[in-house]
DNA sequence: GTGAAAGCGCTAACAA
DNA sequence: TTGTTAGCGCTTTCAC
């Protein structure tokens, strides 16, 4: 059995109370007993039940990150920034995965996260502020790529990137663009709609009258990014460029292009979302979120508030860039 | 506050005790009762405190799962699965990144996950059988790509998929072959060096006197691949294929070489290992490894262990297989 | 089939 | 600065 707080107590020759408060580091311990009580604890290899101490304080020191799923680079990317930014202020982070209507069902009713964390963090998850509120009973929660006033946020600006690459294809020349959106119509999720809107908002603020467009919605999954664009292959005009919601769809998106026997970018041009470290290995132009940093942002406040912070939700807006590779050319004149 | 079992016990009319067994499905509880419980229960909206019930019980319901970091698909994809397995039997999984040796070092010594987690899996994080014990202290430990007869283990065979890809390129007349490793040469890995005996033995029965052969360590990311195979590119006779340790570094090679300009796959053959989805989509040649099964076997395990099961130490070899794509072909004709 | 009661190992007043 | 003493909310014998 694993020595407890009584065996350090009883070595060191003090009561349970000052070796815990020793151990903490809290003020009020003569440096010679604190000394005395380290070298009893190290001796016996003793760590505190992490499921006492919660019990007796009232706090778990985990962490809950709640992702549609580990599958996406962005989500298991945020899983590492979020381990370390909480690993380092001595909070555990508890992942979950909340990829059906029915699991965020469950959660929301069953409340398996009660009692379990102290604070949580949700990443591109379909719930709304109401929802969030009820999944965080009140303790802190942050949100990101949500939109939700009652929330601490962050989101990418997808819309600038998306219009950045529409400008980037028009300038080229391509007159004919179609957008593949990553499926989630959710209204809850915010991405979205801001990059189709901001697609058809740059065609239509462009002015150039005889541009073609075409939205088209599919999973946001390679064979996703794929089966959409076979799908505009197929038509009988088919466009020059595609603007793809993630970068696994729009390598989707080439491969099926390449299989068609096109070719890349000269057939077609492919930009896609995220800028995970594969799309420099293969070439891709896509729009770069920070993901690194919507994490931390997230996760940091949350310890924040966890710290006893107390300020109104904030909400802030993650620069994105255009990052510009071989998947972009000229249109081939037919 | 959220509701207590007495709240519940008072509600429904019974003991404390009762309503833990009622709600946990336990033997001797009057159907009657059990229904009467459960109606209080739901109506209070009562969640059990995973910490009391942990302290109690001495059981707390999660599992542990350590691996290098969430980089790697293959390791993000593990967390899929092991989520996915111990959720169903009621199980948290609480994932950990061990990347240095001073963060295994600590772990080792600090017991983070002392009374913390009931059992755990371990994939890929060079700790060999002792020390794989020690983590576990008692409780129940499966390894993944770890050598340890002490434990449950599960491995795939790298042996044979990279003799496969060896075989593969011969066949297609290349004489000049590199193989560009992982990194890490800790012997506490068992891929590593099966790789790269596998390599060099392939190459030596087969007989073929004049074959040019020689292995680069390097880093395993796609910067490590694109570092190990410029230096290989450097040299005055450079190979006309290339067998990489995983598919991020196999990407990472195959944008060195294009920069380069060399035409892929003529001018030079890849082979990856792991299969990971995107494999597909850059046709990359790899040597398949059945992630996802590997996870599921180990987790699988240590549940059968927590559920009382005490068999010998089990050791599984996951078959592996090339997938041919477009990265290789015969050699250009010099 | 159900209840009473004794902990599980720690933290947090409150005293001293 | 340190010790005493209640709990924290459950599970689990052991009676009944």
């Amino acid at each position: 059995m694993p020595a407890t707080i009584d065996d350090v107590a009883a070595l060191a020759g003090v009561s349970t109370a000052t070796v815990s408060r020793a151990l903490r580091g809290l003020p009020n311990v003569a440096v010679a007993t604190r000394e005395k009580v380290q070298r009893a604890a190290d001796l016996l290899d003793y760590v505190a039940d992490p499921a006492a101490s919660a019990l007796a304080a009232g706090r778990t020191a985990t962490l809950g990150l709640v992702v549609p799923g580990m599958g996406r680079w962005a989500h298991a990317r945020m899983l590492e920034v979020v381990q370390d930014r909480a690993g380092a202020a001595g909070y555990d982070v508890l992942p979950v995965t909340l990829a059906s209507a029915a699991a965020r069902e469950f959660f929301l009713t069953r409340h398996p996260f009660r009692r379990r964390v102290d604070g949580l963090v949700v990443a591109e998850v379909p719930l709304d502020g109401a929802e969030l509120l009820r999944l965080g009973e009140g303790r802190p929660v942050a949100a990101i790529g949500l939109d939700a006033p009652e929330v601490d946020t962050v989101v990418a600006d997808d819309a600038r990137g998306i219009a950045e690459a529409t400008t980037h294809l028009l300038s080229l020349g391509h007159v004919d663009i179609a957008f593949i959106g990553g499926g989630s119509s959710d209204a809850r999720l915010v991405a979205p709609a801001a990059r189709r809107s901001a697609f058809t908002s740059t065609l239509a603020t462009a002015g150039i009258e005889e541009v073609v467009h075409r939205v088209v919605e599919s999973q946001a999954s390679s064979t996703g990014g794929a089966a959409a664009l076979s799908l505009l292959l197929d038509e009988v005009d088919p466009p020059t460029a595609v603007i793809v919601a993630s970068d696994e769809m729009a390598l989707g998106a080439m491969e099926v292009a390449r299989s068609r026997g096109l070719d890349l970018p000269g057939d077609l041009s492919v930009v896609g979302v995220d800028d995970q470290p594969v799309a420099q290995f293969v070439g891709l132009t896509t729009v770069h979120r920070d993901v690194a940093r919507m994490a931390a942002r997230a996760c940091d406040w949350v310890l924040e508030r966890l710290d006893g912070s107390d300020v109104p939700a904030r909400h802030e807006v993650v620069a994105t860039s255009l990052v510009k590779r071989g998947s972009t050319a000229p249109p081939r004149t037919r």
